[in-house]
DNA sequence: CTGACAATATTGTTCGACAATCCGGCCACC
DNA sequence: GGTGGCCGGATTGTCGAACAATATTGTCAG
């Protein structure tokens, strides 16, 4: 089961995954097991010691998910899980829409061939079954497995490097707990109606439900208080 | 002058400079000048002696420019400079093409602000400037400066953070010199295109123009020969 | 309470070592 | 002559220890 979790989280990478890899997936399933919590500070002797990798190993890993976006290293003070402030989360956002815009057309573009259809029917119906079902904790390896597949039928290399599962799992962790029901209701219905135009290959159709779902996540975002969010650096 | 392309094709990052970045900059840069080719491996121990640093710093740095998809690291065979199939070219533009879209619509957005109008007309006059005179030599530095005025304008950190300069060095590194004389000509029109809109403060047009230029470079590019491009991997 | 200074903790970088793996050449064999 | 396997050199992967550079904390005098 936990196996299966570490696939999901970092999926297509063949059999072999160097030790780097390894700190990696340890660190963005720490983060998703709510090991480390948002803004903590990651200290390089304590990894070395968990994790039994030498430090140089350690500093890779570190260089790896600060280019991911997943952690901030700041000189001379270590690495930090990213936590956004309310404009990051917004440029965040904006970035987002376009991207997964665009994963959404390629999504519903290629839908037909292969067994894509039927992959990623699983992986929507995995997610409409939560509705009913599990409270909150299911929810995030779904929906990871939602854009996964979603990803993976794109057949874009391009965005699957740049578009960093990393940030969606992050930005569901900062705000896990803060969503009203009103608002989770909300995010089922556009998800669904993503999903199932992607499943009929309506790529304006796909294309524009999510990215309104992106700019309706914006929205929700912008009325949470301050406290879900990171201070704003200087500059 | 060196110190001023550096300061150029790697923008805002304090006065500070850790030893990895700096090897991040002289590969880059010698991608730039040509003393790397497309394709070529790159050697730990070379690096390590040309450079004088350690192993663990240059190992650091490939990282990083792996992250930002400008070497490709292969097991136990080390890193190359990343050259294009025709197919990761096609997706590279894909994704560019909805990501330059929004840096043109948001630097639309805010060229009122400070001096970002001056600035940009700046970055846009050096591009004109160089139709009649200079041969392409100039036309990457002025070209990257472009970009770089206009992702400054955006303010947003995410935008910068994803769109890797990079990756447009390396996509004009690549074709350099196999343009005909009508591309060049149209490129320098779409620009021009695309400034205007952006200086008039027009966000619609600005993105529109943008993407349109990204989607004619896609055209015009798949009209090169087969020998422009890196061969198809296996998967 | 505040500022200066010392002590401590952590990161930045280097060096050397060894195992794991890849590559090219060599040779026996069909 | 071609083919397959073996071997050795070259390179990467990972480790450990060491020291310098810097940030953080603690201390003390004023």
């Amino acid at each position: 089961m936990i196996a299966m979790n570490t696939t999901l989280s970092r999926a297509n990478k063949a059999t072999v995954t160097s030790t780097p890899d390894m700190v990696v997936n340890a660190i963005t399933e720490g983060i998703m097991k709510r090991r480390y919590s948002i803004g903590q500070r990651l200290v390089e002797s304590d990894l070395t010691r968990d994790l039994k990798v030498s430090r140089g190993t350690v500093r890779e890993a570190l260089k790896t998910l600060s280019a991911e976006g997943v952690v901030k290293l700041t000189p001379h003070r270590g690495a930090f899980i990213r936590s956004l402030s309310r404009k990051e989360a917004h440029d965040l956002l904006v970035v987002l829409e376009v991207l997964c815009g665009v994963a959404a057309r390629l999504a519903a573009e290629h839908i037909k061939q292969g067994d894509n259809h039927k992959r990623f029917k699983v992986a929507q119906q995995a997610i409409a079954g939560l509705r009913s079902g599990g409270g909150v904790s299911g929810f995030a390896e779904e929906r990871a497995r939602f854009y996964q597949t979603m990803l993976n039928i794109c057949r874009n290399a391009e965005l699957e490097r740049i578009m960093p599962l990393a940030h969606i799992f992050m930005f569901r962790t900062q705000f896990q707990g803060l969503w009203s029901k009103r608002d989770i209701a909300a995010v089922f219905k556009e998800y669904q109606d993503i999903a199932t135009a992607i499943l009929m290959g309506d790529t304006k159709l796909a294309e524009s439900h999510m990215r309104r779902h992106i700019r309706k996540t914006d929205v929700r975002m912008s009325k949470l208080p301050e406290s879900a969010f990171a201070i704003e650096e200087d500059r």
